[in-house]
DNA sequence: TATTCGATTTACATGTTGTCAAATAAAAAA
DNA sequence: TTTTTTATTTGACAACATGTAAATCGAATA
């Protein structure tokens, strides 16, 4: 059923440099979005503001996210990569569950306290926004199967309450909430550790 | 320098059944804002949407609520006032500290409980926008000075910490992780009160 | 140089907020 | 009942934000 192919046969087109300058562009648009969200909160990032501070258009900014939606989704996993998350590798294949918790807290406690201001905007984002809630459920729930995997290798009864104290002890929100009060993020960190010790055994 | 009053004298005006008419409108206008930010979100949230379900016109809104913020912040008071916080004065003159924590818990993971999703969507609007957090941290801070209260009722050492604890435990978001995580509020309101009790003496 | 393709420019459509002025309707006062 | 007052409606408007589309520009490449 093929028709004659009218296509011109395409020549392979090579990107080079140019490659690279779009992603000095998506580089850039990250960076002006990631420290207006911190700065200024959320009503006031806009495609224009980014399109400014970035030093590209608009429509370069679409062309290369597609919407706003798309560069915040792309600052989400920047900020999963940046934040020190490929620890959790290390952590879960600790011999002992002790130190497989203290790890657990400390990586997560450190990502949280890293960007502190950033985290909560967007967080809050995916608290009124069900489009964008899905995205950190994933990644609760991965908190939580680690969790799991922790509390199983303590043994004891209850895992589901456990597992899910442990995830809740280990959430951004808990941490924040705590360093607010508290206004000292290592101490912060070091109550959750605390707690999640004392919530574990027995 | 008074120049000729050419005014007319203002016959007096009692609004009366209007004012009445008025807080219909007023209440209608916020339980729309209520099922909508619930169900929706907030992106979904507009000016057009409240009016057509509540049954007035946009401009009757910005009448009586100033801006779309306007409406916002009348619904946090509204959904205060709702969530039997009345109930804190029983709680802070109780005589034994146990039972002021006990029912400090209880109120709070109560009223958490009672408009989960809105909840979560208010915070959030209280995380994205610098305006709205002061209004957010306000409530966070008396909560802070109440468990204050009860720990230094427990007596022993580090006040601040334990009182920051305590206020993290019961903050909303906290309760929201646990809820989330157990899928059953009488369980996380159940956990809630544990960790507080393990946290809070020794 | 001619080709390719991202970036830019320009224009347009849509939706939301917020304001304003005039018309309307209903309650209160005479 | 008639007049006055005022909330509400109506209709229009400006400002701004998102998003799309087409034509053009310019840098990298064959």
């Amino acid at each position: 059923m093929a028709t004659k192919n009218t296509e011109e046969p395409r020549r392979p087109y090579e990107l080079g440099k140019r490659l690279e300058q779009m992603e000095d562009s998506r580089a850039a648009i990250l960076r002006a979005a990631r420290s207006q969200l911190e700065a200024n909160g959320y009503r006031q990032l806009t495609m224009g503001s980014l399109a400014a501070q970035s030093g590209v258009t608009r429509q370069t900014i679409h062309n290369l996210f597609g919407t706003k939606a798309g560069v915040l989704e792309a600052l989400f996993d920047l900020i999963a990569l940046d934040g020190g998350m490929e620890n959790m590798r290390n952590v879960m294949t600790q011999s002992s569950a002790e130190a497989m918790l203290e790890g657990f807290v400390a990586v997560f406690c450190r990502f949280w306290s890293s960007n502190r201001m950033l985290l909560r905007r967007i967080h809050g984002i995916g608290a009124i926004d069900p489009e964008f809630g899905t995205v950190i459920e994933a990644r609760n729930g991965r908190r939580y199967r680690a969790a799991k995997r922790i509390v199983s290798r303590m043994g004891g009864g209850r895992l589901d309450e456990r597992a899910s104290t442990l995830t809740a002890l280990t959430s951004f929100e808990f941490f924040d909430a705590l360093a607010d009060n508290l206004r000292d993020e290592k101490r912060a960190a070091a109550v959750v550790l605390d707690l999640t010790r004392k919530m574990v055994d027995e």
